[in-house]
DNA sequence: GCTTTATTGGAAATCGTTCTCAGATTCACT
DNA sequence: AGTGAATCTGAGAACGATTTCCAATAAAGC
């Protein structure tokens, strides 16, 4: 097997078509449009193009040339490379990568790291379009794209951009139904843990002003979701403890759980923004001797794989179609001047980490 | 919130110099060399830049001139989605994101369906070199890579490919071990279960021909490795039933282990080339009433977290590194010649889904 | 006050295509 | 042979920036 030989000098479409005595004209036909020369001729320019090795029209020249790059940019929360551990975000990747092999289009992931926040990535970018994955509301990488004379597609969050197309899920819908279900099961004495609401590193209990001014509208809606359900009970939300964490993992959420459990020993229930952190907190409740959900009852938010084989109890969310459907709007739009928004439903998935409260004396408030 | 706003005929560099009633140097300057001039004038454009929406330097004007697009264009086997499905392939991202970022070069994603074969996309892709995961060596898509003159370093497969560099690890040695592994415990009669050996479609047994004439590096190795472990062993390879499946998925595996039984029910040890593979096959075995290890040893191959979870004897492989070492082969490299090979190490890593063949009569022949 | 030396901004060439439009050639048909 | 239609081809202007000189101005040295 050859490797390539790359000449020092390489051919270009005008040496190419000096070197055979047509014009540019001609040889650019020869690659964007058969029907515009004869075969011969046609064949006689591929053949010339070989030898030279003269590897077809120069990609970046010809996006200049025709104002289309052949690619959407994908900017994402933290590091770039988070995003392939976090199963939410793989299969939201999944399903925008779904929609760009269908339209023949490249997906440039635009490197973005905690550290140095050098916007500068996302002004290099050749894209016909951005699509913004659950960024902060006062992400500089995001405030950069909005500059970009490009259409934007967002996913989850900010919400209400306006001039951007949307994609998300009711999320106060899907916590509202879960809250409702601990609810029913009898849960009045409850604990939350929920995902950053910030930019700047906090972890520790959140104040409702705290959650209500949250720049992650995500996680607004979740906690207003299950507050509204808990007080729709009779449960005075100021007093339900919210703990935030940082770092999104499994580590936190145990850490996160620890915490909850250190300063409010007596709740019965305890309902995460993320299933990630859930599965962190079943691992702390196990470390404790907790039964789940015997003694305590655990809730997730999405629906990730792994969370549904655990058992957890949890609001799935269509990662997937989110994918796909971001995709479509940014990849099908027509000359459309109007933004779109479409929210998909999220399902309560009842699993085995919440039960009934023990009828055990003054904390039941049932019937 | 204010969203953003596109004039019809965006300001170019040219426009915004001849409104300020300075040259384009001088704009080129503000954004790119902000020493070459001084602050306030500087200040002045980057101020009418703002007001004329001006959003920079084209990205792919610039690319024309500098030769550079700040991104390097990744090929993957199959489906551009596939890759987000799989595990070892996401850890592989993970790799080459963490490289990428660093290097603040983007990532681009060539989208490449199994169906319309569209080579297009690869001379479309507007980077500076590629990175090409593990397809076979008659890709026409790789083929295309080869032409464009740029870098090109490609992991696992095809190996050999003179004038571009590689990483991978030595799969040989990895079923070597694994193999004698089996081995000590005294099995002689094993079954493989390989992933596909050629591009076309094929699903049922491939003989040693087969095996050897294989377009994909890393299963001709494999089994390679498997050969040389059981013939060391006395074992005749060309009696080992190796069976093929083109898809490569939990079910696949299951229904290559089934069809393997059903042909050959007296083996006493399974050998999967991938993990992923296995875990179908652990699967099948319970479906049957077959106890594991008890009544068959199965192992596989990759080290998957799925697979460490499920207790699986396996050879891990490190995939993280291998993305890590393929972003710096491609992005630190500096005007060397001479192409480099990278070959990581593997390591047995020994579960509960193998164990010492029972000594149960006219089989047993160890000792 | 005159020359030397930094500093700063500008003119023109270039990167490799595609596109428009007009001119040239071929071909069939009367 | 003449005509009109059909098919190809070619010259030059974009596309939007960067880069290499060069000229002009300002500051400094004697």
């Amino acid at each position: 097997m050859t490797g390539p030989q790359h000449p020092r000098r390489p051919a270009t479409l005008a040496s190419l078509a000096a070197e055979l005595g047509v014009s540019r004209t001609t040889v650019s036909n020869a690659y964007n449009r058969p029907d515009q020369l004869s075969a011969p001729l046609r064949e006689r320019v591929l053949e010339a193009a070989r030898r030279l090795g003269y590897p077809g029209p120069d990609p970046v020249a010809r996006s200049l040339r025709t104002r289309r790059a052949g690619a959407v940019g994908l900017l994402l929360t933290e590091a770039l490379s988070y995003a392939f551990r976090d199963p939410g975000a793989t299969g939201f990747l999944e399903g925008l990568a779904l929609a760009c092999e269908k339209a023949g289009t490249g997906l440039l992931l635009v490197p973005v790291s905690p550290e140095h926040s050098d916007v500068d990535a996302v002004y290099q970018a050749g894209v016909d379009g951005f699509v913004v994955y659950s960024v902060s509301e006062d992400d500089p990488h995001f405030r950069a794209v909005l500059q970009r004379p490009v259409p934007t597609v967002v996913c989850d969050q900010p919400a209400d951009i306006g001039g951007v197309d949307r994609v998300g899920v009711d999320d106060r819908a899907g916590t509202l139904a879960l809250g409702r279900h601990l609810v029913e099961l009898g849960h009045r004495r409850v604990g939350v843990l929920c995902m950053r609401l910030g930019s700047r590193r906090h972890d520790g209990p959140a104040d409702v002003a705290r959650q209500q001014g949250s720049s992650y509208s995500v996680q607004r809606e979740r906690l207003a979701g299950l507050a509204a359900a808990f007080t729709e009970a009779g449960v005075n939300w100021a007093d339900v403890p919210v703990i935030e964490r940082f770092e999104h993992s499994a580590d936190a959420g145990a850490d996160g759980t620890a915490a909850l459990l250190d300063a409010h020993p007596g709740i019965t229930a305890l309902v995460c923004t993320s299933d990630i952190l859930a599965l962190g907190a079943l691992r702390e409740a196990r470390d404790r001797g907790l039964r789940v959900p015997e003694d305590l009852s655990i809730a997730g938010f999405d629906g990730v794989p792994e969370a549904e084989r655990a058992g957890l109890t949890t609001v799935r969310q269509p990662f997937r179609e989110k994918g796909l459907e971001a995709g479509r709007l940014l990849l099908e739009r027509g000359d459309r001047n109007v933004s779109e928004h479409v929210t998909l439903p999220t399902e309560l998935i009842i699993g085995s980490s919440t039960r009934q409260l023990r009828q055990s004396g003054e904390f039941f408030s049932g019937w």
